[in-house]
DNA sequence: TATTGTTATACTCTATAACTATA
DNA sequence: TATAGTTATAGAGTATAACAATA
């Protein structure tokens, strides 16, 4: 009977109280934006976001221990560490215990998986580059300025 | 033995790749920054994230239904309908059948709900206060339209 | 038949705690 | 005793699919 739904109403007619005025807001958007599609890129090589950075930190710190992940990714050891018996059952990684001190082990990208991780890389970037688009010259730098300053405020 | 200790390196260090340069991972880590912090604040009224967003949509939006809150959310109907289900069992939210389409519930903040989100609101304004603490003026602005263009590239 | 909402179930990611091995 | 790393277990948040109620 009626011509146009009544309801749900777009978008457009929701009150959105102060929300789009809050930085935390707009930053878990538009991170949630960007995840999404790295998401599908990830999933596009077969690995996680997770492991893809994982892989990075590998191949760019040959030889980088578990404590020190640990510290860079804001996880637990014990969450760490299944990601890494993952890795190394994919053989996409592999890791050595050191001979000067027994209780860590170096880890190291295998030929497999720093393919992937430069499959991956190629891909990403090409994620930043559909961002620049919608940026002017000289944004972009201003924009990762302010995100590490944002960041600086809960140091 | 040794003065210093060796291993793990500090994050000073570490190689980053080109990480550091990605919109994407400084997104990620500011948001990831923002989120910890708004987590202990809705903590600290007894509400999760989710639930203080739910709080805030029902509360400017009365007599919203679930359908509506999902495609604000990007969340499955199934999960929106369990958080539901625990908002009433607290009596924060309130929902009545409505007569025009007995399909559609109509949702409502209680007192007690009203109360729980002015209180978390409260809280919220003061995170971006300190986060504007990190920004000079005309900058808050600024950063807010270049997420929302960052948004906008995924649409 | 289509839509709103619920429930059973399972999957993913995460942390806590207890553990082993090395120092 | 202290630190690196593993494993068992559990919790939070999520989606899929089958379902009930209403239109």
């Amino acid at each position: 009977m009626a011509a146009k739904k009544q309801t749900p109403p777009g978008k457009e007619l929701i009150n959105f109280a102060r929300l789009q005025d809050y930085i935390g807001y707009r930053a878990r958007q538009a991170q949630s934006a960007i995840f999404r599609d790295f998401t599908t890129i990830t999933d596009s090589v077969g690995l996680s976001p997770g492991e893809f950075s994982l892989l990075t930190l590998i191949g760019a710190n040959p030889g980088i221990n578990q404590v020190t992940l640990v510290s860079l990714h804001n996880l637990d050891k014990s969450t760490l560490s299944l990601a890494i018996r993952d890795l190394k059952r994919r053989n996409l990684i592999e890791s050595r215990r050191q001979t000067e001190d027994g209780r860590y082990f170096a880890l190291y990208l295998t030929k497999l998986g720093s393919q992937r991780q430069r499959q991956a890389t190629a891909l990403v970037e090409g994620q930043e580059r559909r961002m620049d688009k919608m940026l002017k010259p000289g944004e972009r730098e201003i924009l990762l300025d302010l995100l590490k300053r944002i960041s600086k405020a809960f140091d």
